[in-house]
RNA sequence: CGGGACAUGGCGCAGUUUGGUAGCGCACCUGCCUUGGGAGCAGGUGGUCGCAGGUUCAAAUCCUGUUGUCCCGACCA
């Protein structure tokens, strides 16, 4: 390829609405284009990027023994009925109608898809297991698109669905693709992690998320030094320690004139923090109240809460009417004395005494609360329901956890049955017996790679590409393109390397040298060849490193050699 | 949807307070010159100032409405 016919339209400046590096990147590279809120053409240069992220991904799915397909992005409204999530799904789906009225969606996802696809053709054991993938446009009318290709509601995502006979055929599956997407993840030259995580909205058994570290992330995860866990922070679950027993002193209201807030009563009552009871008011679509508890510094998990209430599938913070219905009154809420609502309680309360909590009327507190003897614990769900912290004991062998961000890239999850039995996709199996699928998901964001790789290398003059997806992998820059000489000579080099296999781009631009240079540290390429009067007449090139920013000559005759050997290391 | 900000040529911005009919840098086009780190000179193209309505002799500027965008919180690849 050569400069002159490439369309990659490189800024001095980034637009102002962009924040992340990498998106100030990629615009300012020419890699993208913005159509509308969360919508971006990619642009040549991008979309090298892009092809290659998704050849890797297609070549270890296939290893795997993967095998790629294409469903339709436009899905009809029936089989999400069926499934039970055109309801569940909400404004996040793009919904549309055609001319006759008839009801579609853009597929968010395509587990519907799959299942029926597969319930209609797959009737017996012996096709299974089976994987199948594609690489498409997925659609998110997200709440807020943001950060570019981070989030955005349209984007590329690779999704494979796995189909076992039984648990364990499932379980193999699941291990197969976690162990590709190390390998992809690996090959894109990412500094990742594979964490423990919820499953959220999806549903099912286990789950990894593959998070790319990187502090402008927008997950955090929870790891530990000492032994392999690794978690998302709404995933990780909490060591109850017990605490040692203490005098119990009588419970006893007492007066808090506008403490309503937990920093407040600590004050007021000169208590330390860790001796106080917080709540945090929640309802689910059924507008239930639901009133989770925890330790004053503790931080409340919305997941692990609504995972431990029965038939909640969305929490949002409560009315205040329906606290004052429950005969509450926010800011002093308490777990003591009160019926009309589901009380969840995180499992470090039940190891407290003499703690302070609210008295569920206004300007009061209780004081001397000990949970085990104060609380009804009938009435109440106990349960690991805090955000994990800094500091905490790991699950597995109890060292201090580590906290740090990330970008999620790709997750892998179990489903279980969830869809094949909501969709009635069933098989016969070897003893003659109906089964229902057992099946699995796994996604990986595309653009997201992209931009993740990028996050993660980069400097003041932009972007520093692995050598495995970068668009080009060597550019030649001959100095000055109106010198016949170093053009000629600049384009010998150029068709050596093309005939050796090398990803090449020629910059025969007729521009100044500084521009060309600025443009190629801008967009990333891994080698620089310059050729000019200097090297001309020592017979020899010049490479530049991009990441190192080193500066080695070569001889001519030597130098597509030296080339290739520079590569493997990139 | 809640809170904050912004909307002026492809990009970055000034002008708005105090109405007088749009300007700067970069990019782009032409010519000269220059060619190892975003050069210089000269000439040029492009915007009815997000949109709609109102006030006024006159609106980018004031008023009302509306749309879009960005940032902070609930979503997820």
């Amino acid at each position: 390829m050569r400069a002159t016919q490439l369309y990659a339209p490189t800024l001095r400046e980034s637009p102002a609405e962009a924040e992340l590096v990498s998106h100030k990147l990629m615009y300012r590279a020419g890699l993208i284009r913005k159509a509308a809120g969360g919508l971006y053409s990619y642009l040549p240069l991008g979309w090298r990027t892009m092809k290659k992220i998704m050849q890797i991904i297609r070549e270890e799915m296939d290893a795997k023994g993967g095998q790629e397909l294409m469903m339709p992005i436009v899905q009809p409204a029936e089989m999400w009925q069926e499934s039970g999530r055109w309801a569940v799904y909400g404004d996040e789906m793009m919904r549309l109608k055609d001319r006759h009225g008839r009801a579609f969606a853009l597929g968010p996802t395509h587990e519907e898809m799959i299942t029926t696809l597969i319930r209609d053709e797959v009737r017996s054991y012996k096709q299974l297991p089976l994987m199948l993938y594609q690489i498409q446009n997925k659609y998110r009318d997200e709440i807020r698109p943001r950060f570019g290709l981070m989030r955005s509601r349209e984007f590329v995502m690779k999704d494979l669905y796995s189909f076992d006979r039984d648990v364990d055929g499932m379980n193999i599956s699941y291990d197969k693709m976690y162990d590709a997407y190390s390998k992809v993840f690996t090959r894109c030259g990412l500094k990742f992690r594979a964490v423990e995580a919820d499953n959220g909205a999806i549903g099912g058994g286990h789950s990894h998320e593959f998070t790319v570290l990187a502090p402008s992330g927008e997950s955090s995860i929870a790891y530990c030094e000492a032994c392999n866990f690794a978690a998302s922070d709404e995933k990780a679950e909490l060591k109850l320690i017990h605490a040692d027993a203490e005098e119990l002193l009588p419970l006893k209201k007492v007066s808090t004139p506008a403490c309503h807030t937990i920093e407040l009563v600590k004050n007021f009552l000169r208590v330390p923090i860790e001796k106080t009871i917080k709540a945090v008011a929640f309802m689910d679509d059924a507008e239930r109240l639901i009133l989770a508890f925890v330790r004053g510094d503790h931080e409340v998990n919305e997941i692990k809460v609504m995972n431990c209430v029965e038939g909640a599938n969305h929490l949002y913070m409560a009315d205040e009417k329906l606290i004052t219905a429950a005969g509450s009154v926010a800011g002093f809420m308490s777990p003591i004395g009160i019926d009309k609502a589901i009380i969840v309680i995180d499992q470090s309360v039940m190891e407290m005494s003499n703690a302070v909590a609210g008295a569920n009327e206004i300007d009061a507190h209780f004081v001397n609360v000990t949970p085990k003897r104060d609380f009804d614990a009938k009435k109440i769900i106990v349960a690991d329901i805090r955000m994990v912290q800094v500091g905490d004991p790991c699950p597995h062998c109890g060292a201090p956890l580590k906290m740090t961000r990330g970008i999620e890239v790709g997750q892998v999850f179990t489903l279980g049955k969830k869809y094949s039995e909501a969709l009635h996709a069933t098989f016969l199996d070897e003893d003659g017996a109906t089964k229902t699928f057992e099946m699995g998901c796994y996604g990986i964001g595309v653009g997201r790679t992209m931009a993740a790789a990028i996050e993660q290398n980069n400097d003041a003059d932009g972007i520093i590409w692995p050598r495995a997806i970068a668009p080009f992998e060597v550019v030649v820059v001959p100095v000055n393109a109106k010198d016949d000489t170093q053009l000629a000579f600049a384009e010998k080099i150029y068709d050596e390397l093309l005939a050796a296999g090398v990803d090449v781009l020629l910059d025969d631009r007729k521009e100044r040298a500084g521009v060309k240079f600025k443009d190629c540290d801008l967009i990333g390429y891994p080698l620089r060849v310059t050729v000019s009067p200097k090297t001309l007449a020592g017979g020899n090139v010049e490479i530049k490193i991009r990441r190192s920013g080193e500066f080695m000559n070569f001889a001519r005759s030597e130098c597509v050699e030296k080339i290739l050997d520079l590569l493997k290391n990139l």
